[in-house]
DNA sequence: TCTTGGCACTCCTGTAAGTCGAGTGCCAGT
DNA sequence: ACTGGCACTCGACTTACAGGAGTGCCAAGA
């Protein structure tokens, strides 16, 4: 049997109210506060449709009803318009990242902020270095044996590591080197780094082979493998909110997920270009935020994407306002990052 | 009235009991456990004492007895010896940061370590600035009115910012700038470098001392400034361990406290040498931690001191453990550091 | 003077029973 | 197809009661 739209009009009451109060909803509380039109009866025999086709459920027999996460799909993917944000939430945003000064600083003051506006758990990925080219690349000697080694993004992300060098060099030795390394690769997409790093090495003289095969190890190390791991959280604090009803009892399993860069990357990171994705529980293929919803999108100068952002939250959430403020904020960063 | 030998031997008993079952500990239970050699209406007495002392307390009427903030203060100061690391602790240490490759790498791995040998939450500062020195000063053109300002500092520390000049500048220039940032300042505390600053824009001649006085400007920002804001965080899922019964029902208060690094670098940076500081409970001046013990020491090559680590956990923690842990990883952090 | 066994007392914990009320499902009537 | 009515279910909350852990105090003993 098809949902006609009475029924659909029920689940959005449902869900809303639900995520309004956090209690199971009834059906006459619900005639009350929405202009259905219809008796409680009539909301009954929907309700008991919803139920049967998966969309809400009871927590126990004589209490109200509660969405599944089936329920706030159907929701979020037709029953609700994205919310327009306040005029003053737009200010909000724009005051917060205004006085950034650093691409650090941006990231540090987009999550907070993020948390702030949603009051969920933010996390914001840096600029992934897959996705920049190399602005510059500058070695610089700490001892005969020792250089440190700095990476400069085009997204002004910075990256740096200290090379052990086989062999004693000289600081002329380290400019040569410097010229060479920034020749092959400045301007370049980090995605197409390792064949050129490799050509760095094939092309050196033989006696400065070694050395330059030990920079390059590190540089890919560095670059390519160890690229996408930094970001940013803020908002644990919001887990707490809605006491211990939400997360089924425990924040124990989301903690530590939180904890965890791999996992947050992989919510947060595969993103699609345009779009807002929203896992709600089940969907989360990570066992322990089967309780929590994730909403996140890409975020970049202009059209194209640099790295991912989005909230962590219960399922309980209110999808509309957090999607708009995800967007909103991934928009206005995507600004920021394009004016340098 | 003084406490005699017995009556200290008792708060030791419900201290360790306490701390290892959780539950009030009452005079029957204490003596099966512990070979007091006297008997539970003694110990009764002995308990009186204590609680009209201000050492312990009882949760209602009929309970057992629980120790109170200043029953662990007493504990901590007189009763406990430091537990010696297992062998197998020793290891886990050794194997954990031997494959440190960075700064941030040893950071990291330590502040998981720490988190993950006491079960706790823990910090670790990141080598304070004010502590360091100058080990070389870089800049990197990124346009002609943008330079990327990279200091690195002896503490393997690296620190940037961009640098927006207020004329267009050419790479010689900038060469110039470098040689004279480098000559000033490479080598020397950071703490003495505001004068040398200062005296860095007032040597220069009157046309470059425009671009001098915006370089100084972030310098004196960077480096002094914003110095000691950097530190790592990691084991929050541990405070949920033993139920809401830590932390008096909510941990609400503690997340927040540790998303401000304000708050934190306060609790961690401020150490005196070669000591280890423990704050239980209400010596916390920090009001959302009144439920928290810290403890905390500081770390560095040799006998110096660039920064502190520490852990958070409930005032009911194993503190002889844990300041053993602490203490140990510490050290070896130090000793990784003066390898460097 | 310190220690100890005894004893009455307090008060938390757990169980059982009973009431209340919200919410439901179903059915007959419109 | 919708509605009002009604019996039913079941969790939430109260009360009552028994059990038990733990205490404080006291008088007697070392």
């Amino acid at each position: 049997m098809s949902l006609d739209d009475r029924k659909l009009e029920v689940l959005r009451a449902i869900v809303e109210d639900y995520v309004a109060t956090q209690e199971p909803v009834g059906s006459k509380a619900l005639v009350e506060r929405h202009q259905l039109g219809v008796s409680p009866a009539t909301v009954r025999n929907d309700m008991a449709v919803l139920e049967e086709e998966g969309y809400i459920r009871q927590p126990h027999t004589s209490a109200g009803r509660v969405p599944t996460d089936a329920g706030y799909r159907l929701f979020v993917d037709r029953l609700s318009r994205v919310k327009a944000l306040s005029p003053a939430e737009r200010r909000a945003i724009e005051r917060f990242l205004a006085g950034a000064v650093d691409l650090d600083d941006v990231v540090h003051r987009t999550v907070r902020l993020l948390a702030q506006l949603t009051r969920q758990v933010a996390v914001v990925q840096y600029p992934s270095l897959s996705r920049s080219s190399v602005r510059h690349l500058e070695l610089v000697p700490i001892s005969t044996t020792r250089v440190m080694l700095v990476m400069i993004a085009d997204t002004g992300r910075v990256e740096q590591r200290l090379v052990e060098l086989p062999a004693p060099t000289t600081s002329d030795d380290v400019l040569d080197l410097r010229r060479k390394v920034n020749a092959k690769l400045a301007g370049q997409k980090l995605a197409d780094a390792p064949p050129l790093v490799q050509a760095l090495v094939d092309e050196s003289a033989p006696e400065a082979r070694t050395t330059m095969a030990c920079l390059a190890s590190v540089l890919l190390e560095t670059l390519v493998e160890r690229s996408d791991e930094r970001l940013a959280l803020a908002g644990t604090a919001n887990l707490t909110r809605g006491g211990v009803l939400d997360f089924q009892g425990s924040l124990r399993p989301v903690l530590e997920a939180l904890e965890e860069e791999v996992i947050l990357l992989k919510l947060i990171g595969e993103v699609e270009p345009s779009t807002t994705r929203v896992r709600i529980g089940d969907e989360n293929e990570i066992d322990n935020l089967r309780a929590a919803s994730v909403v996140s999108t890409g975020y970049g100068p202009g059209a194209t994407i640099v790295g991912g952002l989005g909230v962590l939250g219960p399922t309980r959430m209110d999808y509309p306002g957090t999607i708009a403020t995800v967007r909103a904020v991934a928009r206005y960063v995507g600004d920021l990052l394009a004016q340098n």
